[in-house]
DNA sequence: CCCTGGTTTTACAGATTTGTTACATTGTGC
DNA sequence: GCACAATGTAACAAATCTGTAAAACCAGGG
C-alpha cells in the first residue's frame, strides 16, 4: 500500500475548504491570503452560477458570500442553498459592505449562519470561521468516530482496530469516514459517489465496488475483522451497519 | 418530488426521458447521440412552444435548455417551468454559449438546477445529467413501519423481527414495503403488479403469487412468524393484515 | 523521464434474483 | 363427494447484479 504518514502530509491536511464567492477579484485576493495563511484551502467563484456549480461539485466546508453580487444578490444564493437538502446545512458566512443594520437582519434571516462587516480584521474572520465549523460538526480538530473496537480518527487520517492502526488508501479511509457517519443506511452507488468523491466527478458507478473491496480486505486484520460491516444491498448499493448481517 | 408511480418504472427500466430543447438541428442530434448511448430516452423540441407540451405530455425526467432560443429566450420557458407546481421540480440543465456577449447573463440565477457551457464534453453532460437525477430522485422518504416485532426499516433497506434481520430479494421488500404502508386492504394482483412493479410492465399476474410465496418464506424465521399476516383474498388477491386471519 | 503508489476501467466468473411453467393442493358450490 | 376454479409449490433458464483480478491510467517525486 502506501505509508500513512505520507499523503497526511499532503495539501488536505487537515484543512477545511473555504469557497470565497465575490465579485471583485481584489477583496478575493485579499481573503484568499488571509484564509491561506490560517492553513485553509481556498476556492473562488465571482458570481452565483459559478459559486453554485463549485459548491455542488466540490463541497466546501464553508461558504463565505458576498452580499453585493451582479445579477442577482447572494440572497438568492442564500436561498437555494437551504432549500436543497444536499447543502442546507453548508454554513454560511455573509459578507455585508455596509453596517446598514436591515442587511444584517435580513441576511441572518434567510439563514447565514453569520456575517462580518467590511473592513474587517483578519483574525476576527479566522475566529469566526473556525467557530463555524466547530459547530458544523467535526470541527477543526478533528472528529473520531467509535464503533465496538473500529475507531476512527479523522484528525490523523487513522482507522484502528484496538490500538493496532490499519493501512488503507485515502479513497477508502474517506468512504469508511463517510459510512461510520451514515449508519444504518442503504446507499447506491451513484450517490456514495457524490458524497464521497463529489458530484459531477465522472467515474463509473462500478469503481465503487473496487474499493469497497479494497475497503473490506482492509478491515481483515489480525486485530479483529470488521469487514462485515460493509454489506452489500442487493439491488442498491452498500450499508454499514453494526448490527449482524442478513 | 415525482410521484412514486413514475419513479418506481423509471427505476424499473433503468432509462430516464430527457427532452432536448434547441433550435439547431444538428446540436440537437449530437445530443440525442451522447445521450443514447448512455442509455437515455430522448425527445427534442425546437422552439418553447413545442418544449412546453412535450413537458406536459411526457413528464420528461430532465429538461436540456439552451439558453439562446429563437421566439422567446429559454429563460422565458425556465421562469413558466418554475412557476408552475406541477413542474416545479423537473431537474433543468441549461446550455449557454461561452461568447463574450453571455458573459452578462452568466452572473445570473434564472433557477436551472446546473449548467453547461458549450463547448463541452459529452462525459461531463452525461455526470451532470446522472448527478441531476439522482439528486432529483433521491428524496425518498426513509420511513420506519412496524407492525408488533415486525420492522421495515426503509432507509436501510431491511427488515427486522426483533432485532434480527430478515432475508430476502429486492421485490419481496418493495411488496412488503407496500403492504406495510396499506395494512388491511385487498389487492388484485394487477394492482399490486402496478404499485410494487411499476405501470405498464408485462408480466403474469401469477408472478405475485411466487413472490408472495417467498416472501411468507422469508416471514418466517428464528425471531418470529409473520408469514400469516399476508393473506390471501379468494377471488381477488392478497392482503397484509396485522389481525388474525377469518 | 522513468518509477511508484494509487485510482479507474474492464472483463469475466460466480451468485442471486426473477418470471414462467407445470403440477399439486385447497376451497367452493352444487 | 365431485368438478372446477383458484391458489400454493417447486424447478428451471434467463436476466441481473456483484465480486474479483488484472490491465490501463495518472499524478507526483526523484
Amino acid at each position: 500500500m502506501f505509508p500513512i504518514e505520507e499523503w497526511r502530509v499532503n495539501k488536505f491536511m487537515n484543512t477545511h475548504t473555504v469557497l470565497i464567492v465575490d465579485d471583485e477579484f481584489a477583496i478575493r485576493d485579499m481573503l484568499r491570503m488571509a484564509l491561506e495563511m490560517s492553513n485553509f484551502h481556498c476556492i473562488e467563484a465571482e458570481n452565483i452560477q459559478q459559486a453554485y456549480q463549485l459548491i455542488v461539485d466540490e463541497r466546501p466546508d464553508l461558504v463565505l458570500l458576498d452580499w453585493m453580487l451582479p445579477g442577482g444578490s447572494g440572497l438568492e444564493l442564500m436561498n437555494r442553498l437551504k432549500r436543497e437538502e444536499l447543502t442546507r446545512d453548508m454554513p454560511v458566512i455573509m459578507l455585508t459592505a455596509k453596517t446598514a443594520e436591515d442587511n444584517v437582519i435580513q441576511g441572518l434571516d434567510v439563514g447565514a449562519d453569520d456575517y462580518i462587516t467590511k473592513p474587517f480584521a483578519p483574525r476576527e474572520l479566522i475566529a469566526r470561521i473556525k467557530a463555524l465549523l466547530r459547530r458544523a460538526g467535526g470541527g477543526v480538530e478533528g472528529e473520531k468516530i467509535q464503533v465496538a473496537e473500529l475507531l476512527l480518527d479523522a484528525e490523523s487520517k487513522r482507522i484502528f482496530i484496538g490500538d493496532q492502526p490499519l493501512d488503507m488508501g485515502p479513497t477508502e479511509f474517506n468512504l469508511l469516514q463517510f459510512f461510520m457517519s451514515h449508519q444504518e443506511r442503504a446507499y447506491t452507488r451513484g450517490q456514495l459517489l457524490d458524497q464521497v468523491w463529489g458530484a459531477n466527478v465522472y467515474v463509473e458507478e462500478r469503481t465503487v465496488d473496487v474499493h469497497i473491496r479494497r475497503l473490506r480486505i482492509a478491515l481483515q486484520s489480525k486485530a479483529g475483522d470488521y469487514s462485515n460491516m460493509i454489506q452489500t444491498v442487493r439491488g442498491t448499493g452498500y450499508r454499514f451497519s453494526s448490527r449482524g448481517l442478513i
